[in-house]
DNA sequence: CAAGATAACTTAACATGTTAAACAAATTTC
DNA sequence: GAAATTTGTTTAACATGTTAAGTTATCTTG
């Protein structure tokens, strides 16, 4: 996304151009900022990644959503939805919607709090578990050859960076550009 | 997505809700290795960044997926929908969709080659590119924010890492588990 | 050149992302 | 303690992700 801009028409980017780019420099290479964005850097190597896993999770009848539910859910005993939410990093909406079809599917338990009836609880039945443990072999097996590949040291290097930047930008408060609305 | 699991130890998800600590380690830690699996580390971070860009888009009636194309579109005089596909880094039907809602919105033009009717030549109308130049001040000011945040040298270092990642993955070819089929 | 195979899109169908609104249960206020 | 507000979750509505199938045009072969 908001890599640096350079609206079209006269494209100076560093001087002494002498080449015959003139207009046509962007044949010669198309996109070049444009695919160096930050945002574009991190959906084309979470997507690399992803393509790995899609296959045997989906041989098994789960999405990627689904399985980091479930995934989630194999590390507590219950777990109330905002929470689960958090952690599965999905948003109330989607959360809600799939829980609904996994509670059908029967690969987790549902029941509301008793000390608050907004709550819901959450848990995996001993079929979503069975389903996890029958997936787990296959995505640890790919992760590992992932690790193997990038290197141990440089993916640690790597997630250290990305959690970095996630707290650089925890502060930053997201401006809308004026629409600001007369607070009520 | 895949870290190594630890199937933490059986807890009789059904039935037998007696003991209230027994496998407590959940609770102590929640999701630790699960949350620190590489695809979740990307998905927080491209989340991060993009939660800045978001609202100024919105105000201005664009989408991320919409800006990206248009975005793409202003370094090209025209481009064919499968490149367009492959710099914006759209699926296909989802690109096809787009486009028929820009064009709707006469912020691109659309003409079929003449030399392969198969294929469609797209670019941005003037208005599109109004629409670019008055949403670019604020993106450009974003990323110059996230830039000095995190630091201009990390940035960099990240972004190599990140297509590092990208290039050792190329070449991994995807395992279905199984589900061979025979070739037809 | 006509049938079969490819290629470039587009449609379809289902799942999730995203924001807004609805709802019901708790909490706060006056 | 009832009205107003807040909180936890779900619905709704629209946009995109993802895979499969459909369409039309081009290329390959025999």
């Amino acid at each position: 996304m908001g890599g640096p801009l350079k609206m079209s028409g006269k494209k100076s980017p560093n001087g002494s151009r002498s080449d015959q780019e003139g207009t046509a420099e962007a044949r010669r290479a198309p996109m070049r900022e444009f695919s160096r964005s930050l945002p574009m850097s991190l959906l084309r190597a979470r997507e690399a990644v992803m393509r790995q896993f899609r296959p045997s999770l989906r041989n098994h009848g789960l999405t990627e959503q689904q399985w980091r539910i479930l995934r989630a859910l194999t590390a507590v005993d219950t777990i109330e939805v905002t929470e689960l939410a958090r952690v599965a990093f999905l948003l109330g909406p989607s959360l809600s919607r799939i829980l609904r079809d996994l509670e059908a599917r029967d690969l987790i338990e549902r029941r509301t709090a008793k000390a608050d009836l907004r709550r819901g609880e959450v848990s995996i039945s001993s079929k979503g578990l069975k389903l996890i443990e029958a997936v787990a072999p296959t995505s640890e097996a790919i992760y590992a050859e992932i690790t193997h590949r990038f290197g141990a040291r440089k993916l640690a290097e790597l997630q250290d960076m990305l959690g970095e930047l996630e707290r650089s930008l925890a502060a930053m408060e997201v401006a809308g550009e004026g629409e600001v609305e007369a607070d009520e």
